[in-house]
DNA sequence: TTGTAGGCGTTATCAG
DNA sequence: CTGATAACGCCTACAA
């Protein structure tokens, strides 16, 4: 299976030696020799065996990258940022995702070494700091979207507090007081911090807050949809739901469209992340755009750094800003217009 | 960098044939030794490399994934299916995305010799040909969406003509007979796929095919969003716009309501893949059911049959059925009234 | 300019 | 039951 070096060197009757030099380009090779190395080694469709190569090299040029369940748009748009990262820089990309438990993330951290040269370990769960708590330095890390505390770690995090700050006041701005909110998924870091921009922002701003405008949700469609419902037999009525993310604010936008309610006019409608699909739906929904391409990107390139020691060493976080897009679903023309009646 | 069963051998007390004895449960081990083995290792945070035990046993326990440039929720439930059945069976995931040029495909499959015990290349490019001539065979291989004649290879596609042709034949049931098309990204396999499909129902149906009823597109939201412009100018007006996606049938959603037309009352919208939003945007959208999620695990469980043996050797060609579901894009109440007033 | 030999961390085959 | 030792495919001094 696979032709190796040690064929080729037969075949062109020279030492493995020469092959791997003409291969390397280490050290000095006459030229016909190599001429002859490279015939041989197109026709016999010779492929250097990375495995071996890795092993006495010490270097696997290879990333780990874990990732926890993930939801749709955020989890392609976070993958394919590594990947193009990693790929420019020269590296593969391991990947293992769907991980939910902090034990499962251990086990696949294990079973990488030897693999990889460096991790990412994203764990946007409420108890990350048992994860932290047990982790050899043995490879170079960096922490995407957990909660931890110290500058042990290099880490990436999101805004996410204050983006739903941003946008609880700004529904504000546009005269909502009752201000609901559908939760994103129960021990989830982003989601947490989510609520609590909201809450500050409604303490801040004098808003109605009230226990039974929060909801419960996990960042799906189905489960914007039945907080909604919900939310709309609350009396008196909210007049805006803020959701943990976009998936959710358009569960809900179907909730109230099929009660015959109109957005915004009678209920404003936001989202986070801003997906791509955002500015197409009806109506285009408000939202607070988080970079998540960056975000593996970045990730990526801090690894990179600290392989190559280019690195300010450990103990840098960094927060990625988030930023309000502000579209029809809050303040559409039917908005102005119905506030202008009133 | 990382300790070594040398290592763990000589704080123990024993040679590293004992230490590896017990790792893999091979051959007899006093119980005593085991335990005081286990004791060092622990306390010396001794996981085996990787690496080096694929080399020696000639099995990585890794699968490379080779993807295109793919779009949203379809690249993503590709790598989750890919990524769960692969652990499940105890696989890595060795991932390179974003390729678009055959090229770019065997210089990432060279790459992964020696990485990888098996490959499973996504390429959905009308060229395909040109990538399968020179595949060596040295590897188990598994293609996805790939224009491949013959029996030479494991193959997986999915019924992209027969989803679309049956989508034609439902609007042309619903009483439309000047149906456009926005066409999928160029040189893409499955665009092409549907778009035959579209043309083979249109003129079974009898209905009024004219060029100017097909529109280029890129599987973009704003791709659909511009054909359906151009589409609302042609003259006479088409009743009816399928979409190559989803995101394109919402881009085009976007932009026929913006014109003030009602959807499906002015014009039937339809879409291909059946996202998990497609249920609750406004109007819940017509889709062609696509099985993405299957397709990546699928892939996976052919692979490791031939991995194994277990399969019945190449030529194994495969094609995921594909359903339509029917939403108010294309039927609303709204469509019905409307079609018992004329 | 080229070949020999040692070793990367592990498993597997032998003797002891 | 345990310990040398030869691989696995490759790179890299060191010698020639």
């Amino acid at each position: 299976m696979g032709i190796t070096i040690k064929e080729v060197a037969k075949e062109a009757g020279v030492s493995i030696a020469t092959v791997s030099r003409v291969f390397n380009d280490s050290g000095p090779v006459n030229d016909d020799t190599r001429k002859k190395i490279m015939a041989v080694a197109r026709k016999l469709r010779y492929t250097p065996h990375g495995g071996a190569r890795s092993l006495i090299m010490a270097k696997t040029n290879t990333l780990g990258v874990l990732l926890p369940d993930l939801y749709g748009e955020f989890f392609s748009e976070v993958i394919r940022g590594v990947d193009q990262a990693a790929r420019q820089a020269g590296y593969h990309v391991l990947l293992s995702s769907s991980h939910n438990k902090a034990e499962e993330i251990e086990t696949a951290m294990k079973a990488m070494r030897g693999r990889v040269d460096g991790l990412i370990v994203m764990y946007p769960d409420i108890d990350a700091h048992i994860l932290t708590s047990n982790l050899s330095d043995s490879m170079p890390l960096v922490l995407l979207n957990c909660d931890v505390e110290g500058n042990d770690f290099v880490s990436i995090n999101i805004d996410n507090y204050g983006g739903a700050f941003a946008m609880v006041q700004h529904l504000i701005g546009a005269g909502h007081r009752r201000i609901a909110m559908i939760k994103g998924a129960p021990n989830n870091f982003d989601a947490a911090e989510r609520l609590r921009g909201y809450r500050a922002a409604m303490a801040e701003g004098g808003a109605e807050w009230s226990e039974r405008l929060e909801r419960d949700g996990d960042f799906t469609e189905a489960s914007g949809f039945s907080a909604a419902e919900a939310l709309l037999d609350v009396d008196p009525r909210p007049t805006a739901i803020f959701a943990a993310n976009d998936a959710a604010a358009i569960g809900a936008l179907s909730a109230v469209r099929q009660r015959g309610l109109h957005v915004p006019a009678d209920m404003a409608i936001a989202g986070f992340d801003d997906i791509p699909m955002a500015g197409y739906i009806n109506p285009p929904l408000t939202s607070v755009h988080v970079p998540i391409h960056d975000l593996g990107g970045r990730a990526i390139s801090r690894l990179i750094e600290a392989l190559t020691g280019r690195g300010n060493g450990k103990g840098r976080k960094e927060l990625l800003p988030t930023t309000l897009v502000i579209r029809d679903s809050t303040v559409g023309p039917k908005h102005v217009s119905d506030a202008t009646i009133t």
